[in-house]
DNA sequence: GTCTATAGTACGATAGAC
DNA sequence: GTCTATCGTACTATAGAC
């Protein structure tokens, strides 16, 4: 990731080596980490300047407002998970193994990027949704999920289902556990929830228990 | 917004007519819904203030400080959600009647307290769940849940599972409804989200899941 | 493009009158 | 028990030097 220009031959990256692709790139993740622990209204550009090791003046200079600076965040997303979803070519794929595929990505997703869905949460929680349209690429994730599951149900693999609400049970499954992570460690103190392990346990018993909730009770009727 | 003092002997309530036990209760109604909100970090005391018709310096007389009153409304919880769970008596109950009665009263509890799985998820996310245990009952309360789930497999009701990933995955599928609800509004516009018609199709739609997600395949083999 | 310094404001908390 | 007034601080945002 050297994102450093210029000389810099000492170790100590610090100190901003006039690259402004590099500087506006720190901000973004910076800000992004502070949007997903305290929201829009909570966040302190404050504390978003002092993690990305430039002054406050320059989240101003690029951004304008703490404001734009989060909608900037929110349009940094849709490349993300619908990217994913659609590189998964789920047409080609049974509506079992599509699903599975789609479940085993979304969880995928909340590990590479830990911090999006909690800033959407936080988005629908504190400032009712306003902005979410910035981040264009959920509805069309979500839609394409629904495909899944109708053709699945049309085809007799799955059970009759209204495919939205199920998609948002699905939602759901998928994002609890990274969102009440640190609620739920004082519930079970030993297990180490983000570990390699037990994200693979979440994945196996998520899929398990996702399946079998839309699945055919009888086998497929067609 | 008629906040005229003095005399006002007409319908208007307000202004407190210096009832302790009252003013502390609203505040505490105020201070909950501004904590779903923005969390301890993001609330405003001037907020809740306003919100509750008596000035910012009661809040500091009965509370002592914004924290204080955070853990006063974490505190205000045990007795909810556990005490529903508890007069389910499931024991009198198979399985599946078990789970499905919990599923019930877990959605109602979301309906009747609105305020409080919000204010839990941004413990969790921005406080790093440091007051989490100041809510006694949840511990118990998915403990009891587990305890239905490993009741149902040891009967061979369910199939086998984690019983306490399971949980997590159930108590998914009834929050995100509502946490993510003014996002969703963006993608299904004509929804009335909270209707009680659209509450009874979440319902259905998510015991239907749920139950299918832990039914074993084949029928009760003990 | 990045910094320091500061204006202006909004907030958490307190003092003191009634 | 409730209010008004205010202190001190921390925050958003800007101006100006380099």
């Amino acid at each position: 990731m050297g994102r450093s220009t210029k000389a810099d031959r000492s170790s100590t990256p610090a100190k901003q080596t006039r690259d402004p692709e590099a500087t506006k790139a720190q901000i973004l993740d910076a800000a992004e980490e502070e949007f997903a622990r305290f929201g829009l209204n909570g966040a302190r550009t404050e504390a978003i300047a002092a993690k990305t090791g430039v002054t406050k003046a320059m989240i101003y200079y690029y951004f304008g407002s703490k404001e734009n600076l989060y909608e900037a965040v929110l349009k940094s997303y849709p490349d993300n998970f619908l990217d994913v979803v659609k590189r998964l070519n789920v047409e080609d794929l049974s509506p079992e193994d599509a699903l599975t595929a789609m479940v085993r990505a979304g969880i995928a997703h909340e590990i590479s990027h830990p911090h999006q869905g909690k800033v959407l949460l936080h988005e629908a929680m504190q400032n009712g949704g306003k902005y979410f349209k910035l981040t264009g690429g959920w509805e069309e994730a979500i839609g394409h999920g629904m495909e899944i599951l109708n053709r699945g149900v049309a085809e007799g693999y799955f059970r009759p289902l209204d495919s939205f609400l199920t998609m948002i049970h699905i939602m759901g499954v998928i994002t609890f556990y990274f969102n009440a992570e640190n609620n739920l460690k004082n519930i079970d103190t030993e297990r180490e929830w983000l570990s390699p392990s037990a994200i693979e346990q979440l994945t196996e018993s998520a899929i398990a228990f996702i399946l079998a909730g839309v699945k055919a009770t009888s086998e497929k009727q067609s």
